[in-house]
DNA sequence: AAGATCAAGCTTTTT
DNA sequence: GCTTGATCTT
């Protein structure tokens, strides 16, 4: 791979390059965007740095700026840095905003990624040095539960009473202190009934055997590797004149050990954070890494950046009201001078149904502009929940008015069935002993392959101490197999063999190779005869993933992207209103905020309290003051009183965070369902005191003090009624009775037609009301919309 | 061996 | 309420 090229240059002398060269033509340009705490912290080069960057201010610009002014004063050379960022988002965005003005690096930041993308790479070089191959396989989530199934069950015990999830919980969890089965403390020899470490232990075999590693792993190797062979550790010391660190108030413990094996003698290292963002504590996350820095390293200093740029001063106000009560907190009060803007507005619905809906049309008045305000487009507003089950409210009420939404991190493009299959025949091509992969595909499309067969080709494997591949390929020609899985078989175990080939081969292009697997192992074939719903859209998908391969050299280069790099970044069609968790919203911004669910329960999660008490809620909290900073003009917060859990309906009082936000930057609306907003309450003779009654939930310190405060304000308007643009063509393609394929609820007949809606009793989903653009005739599948 | 029917567990957050 | 995995039936 072309990243490697420069480790020629390791020991060369430096030079200013092309870039420095431009720079100094035009010095420090960046420099002038900055603010006096901005500028102290791009000019403290040398030494150890803290930068306390509250939210919005800033800190991305002046982590750009900070490298620029590195390589303009030639200090290091682009690769002599290395920046470590926690999500692929913020790499990418560096890396994109790095080679434009003021910046204008035009040589790139090499070594910039997340701990994980990074240590792959180092790992890719030195792999033999901690017992895997260089062209070793990343395991995700769900590969490690199935290998750990099928170790909990070798090892004879119930895996009903001990699941595989718990076990590599605990496993992820250990790796996050960087414990190696040897030096697992004896405190936690009681997890999984005793058997933790054992197995712990048999898995970490299991995966060298299959040259594979976890995400976990990726980390760990490279500390046992930095520790184990202080040579290879010296080579990057030479290498990494200096090191940035993003969001370090979410390293955990084996990335606080990365970091300061890899922090060569001067200590060149600028930690930049927020303790008040730190939120992924559960996964083992240290606040404490960022609280201890001055402590980590002796003469640190220490800046913080309290301007914010982002919101008013009324949506400041209010994350600081609600973060406020936290107590463990390193301390910075942000600011700003911008103008007062809207109030934080607040309010609550009878459901989680009415809130959606009442979200839904609120985002649709903003389009054009209401209650006085500008209008928002949909790209500016965003949605941001506590769990990602939340979102499902949204998507339906979304789909069924016609509203454009896109959902960040959810269900993900890799994660669906067909792109997994098809990533497990490449790992195979790539990785042959890649054993987990092959299992999943070695009876997809169906082979005649049943358990029996696949355990006859574990024995063999195991007897031989062969990947599974070799064992078939074994059986084959012994004629152990019989029947329609040898003939198969054969053919798949020839068909990899050519496959493997032409991997190695690299006059071949690989998009073709990866068309030719997809082709020759009947793979698609399968999804072509295949008369459900859903085969067109997974054949879509399949072409959609032959097409991600243009952006990459080879397959595995391809193979690590997808499992480091989680994300859909395709559609970029048309404005739409983002949906996403607040986990995922961290880093984002956007004009118009829209936080619902804010129930006890909910948001605090009752989980989080449950296993983590206070320091629980506090993360809670952080999370809370992470959701209203992303708002620049307006935050909306909502609760509801009733929402359905499991298909169960469950009542909740509104969150605490409500009540610690300060009144006076507070706008109460008047609840709708409760007031006549339209849905529900007018007419059905049940008064607000009954459903208040019935669902006790009106009596909490928050709402009675909602209650207070709209009282004495005028009550809002209700959302102005909108006339409906009418796609009347699409309306009338359709009548009574017609098949019809919607992209969400499948197949349906047309019952009755209403306005711009049609009525729809789908097959699988039930009646619906959808709008008609949304639905295509059944004969015509493959122009679905979307 | 493949499809169908039934039960359980799930809903925190992600590299 | 939904999806996944396990068991049953053909």
């Amino acid at each position: 791979m072309s990243e490697f090229d420069e480790d020629d240059a390791f020991e060369a002398a430096p030079q200013p390059s092309l870039a420095q060269r431009a720079m100094a033509a035009r010095p420090m340009r960046y420099m002038d965007r900055l603010n006096p705490a901005q500028r102290e912290a791009v000019e403290a080069l040398e030494g150890p740095v803290l930068m306390l960057a509250g939210a919005g201010t800033g800190k991305t610009m002046t982590l750009m700026a900070r490298i620029a002014h590195l390589v303009t004063l030639q200090r290091a050379r682009p690769y002599e840095i290395l920046a470590v960022t926690f999500t692929n988002k913020a790499a990418r965005e560096m890396k994109d905003r790095l080679s434009n003005t003021p910046f204008r690096l035009c040589e790139p930041i090499r070594w910039m990624g997340t701990f994980h993308a990074l240590s792959v790479k180092i790992l890719r070089s030195h792999a033999e040095l901690v017992g895997l191959k260089s062209n070793f396989t990343i395991l995700d989530a769900d590969d490690q539960v199935r290998l750990l199934k099928q170790l909990i069950v070798a090892a004879g015990i119930d895996d009903k009473r001990w699941p595989a999830r718990a076990l590599a919980g605990v496993i992820d969890n250990w790796k996050n202190y960087a414990w190696t089965p040897e030096n697992v403390p004896v405190s936690q020899a009681s997890e999984f009934d005793g058997k933790a470490v054992e197995l712990y232990a048999a898995y970490q075999d299991r995966l060298k055997t299959i040259n594979a590693a976890d995400f976990g792993d990726l980390l760990l190797h490279v500390v046992t590797l930095f520790q184990q062979y202080p040579d290879v550790l010296a080579q990057y010391h030479r290498r990494f004149k200096y090191i940035l660190v993003d969001e370090y108030q979410d390293t955990n413990v084996a990335q606080y050990l990365w970091l300061q094996l890899l922090v060569g003698e001067q200590k060149n290292i600028c930690c930049v954070g927020d303790d008040d963002q730190s939120i992924y504590g559960w996964r083992g996350a240290e606040v404490g890494n960022i609280l201890r820095f001055e402590k980590d390293f002796p003469g640190a200093k220490v800046v913080r950046l309290e301007q914010n740029y982002r919101s008013t001063p009324h949506i400041l106000a209010a994350a600081s009201g609600v973060i406020d009560a936290n107590t463990k907190r390193l301390g910075k009060t942000l600011w700003t001078a911008a103008e007062d803007g809207e109030k934080v507005r607040l309010i609550g619905h009878w459901d989680g149904e009415e809130e959606a809906r009442w979200i839904g049309e609120e985002v649709e008045a903003m389009q054009h502009g209401t209650r006085g305000l500008r209008p928002f487009s949909l790209n500016d507003m965003a949605i941001l929940v506590r769990a990602s089950h939340q979102m499902r409210a949204f998507e339906d009420r979304f789909l069924t008015i016609g509203l454009p939404y896109r959902v960040i991190g959810g269900p993900r493009f890799y994660e669906r069935m067909e792109i997994r299959d098809a990533m497990a025949y490449f790992r195979v091509a790539t990785s042959p002993d890649d054993d987990l992969a092959f299992e999943r595909i070695v009876n997809t499309p169906k082979r005649g392959v049943g358990d029996k067969a696949l355990q006859t080709i574990q024995r063999a494997a195991r007897a031989n101490g062969i990947s599974l591949l070799e064992a078939t390929r074994l059986l084959v020609t012994s004629g152990e197999l019989k029947g329609k899985a040898k003939t198969e078989l054969a053919r798949l175990v020839d068909g990899f063999d050519r496959w493997q080939a032409a991997v190695r081969d690299d006059r071949n292009s690989h998009i073709e190779l990866a068309e030719v697997i997809l082709e020759e192992s009947g793979y698609t074939e399968m999804w072509q005869n295949d008369k459900t719903p859903e085969a067109p859209g997974r054949l879509e998908n399949l072409k959609e993933l032959v097409k991600a391969l243009e952006q990459f050299e080879n397959l595995q280069g391809f193979l690590e992207h997808v499992a480091l790099i989680m994300d859909n970044d395709s559609d970029n069609d048309g404005p739409k209103v983002s949906i996403m968790t607040l986990h995922g919203a961290k880093g984002l911004e956007f004009p118009a905020v829209f936080l619902p669910g804010w129930e006890d329960g909910l948001f605090p999660s009752q989980r989080s309290m449950d296993e983590s008490g206070l320091k629980g809620l506090e993360e809670e909290r952080r999370l809370a003051y992470v959701g209203i900073t992303r708002a620049e003009e307006l935050c909306t917060i909502s609760f509801a009183a009733n929402r359905r859990v499991y298909g169960q309906w469950q009542s909740a009082l509104p969150s605490r965070f409500i009540d610690e936000l300060p009144e006076d930057h507070v706008d109460v609306l008047t609840p709708p369902g409760l007031y006549g907003g339209g849905y529900g309450a007018a007419g059905m003779g049940n008064s607000i005191e009954e459903k208040a009654a019935s669902a006790n939930v009106y009596n909490s310190p928050g709402w009675k003090r909602l209650q207070a405060r709209s009282q004495s304000r005028p009550m809002s308007q209700p959302a102005e009624s909108r006339t409906v643009v009418i796609d009347s063509q699409a309306v009338s393609s359709f009548t009574q009775g017609d098949r019809v394929f919607h992209q969400k609820f499948g197949y349906g007949y047309v019952m009755g037609i209403e306005g711009d809606k049609l009525d729809i009793e789908f097959e699988k989903a039930g009646s619906k009301k959808v709008v008609a653009r949304f639905v295509t005739p059944a004969d015509r599948v493959d122009d679905v919309p979307f």
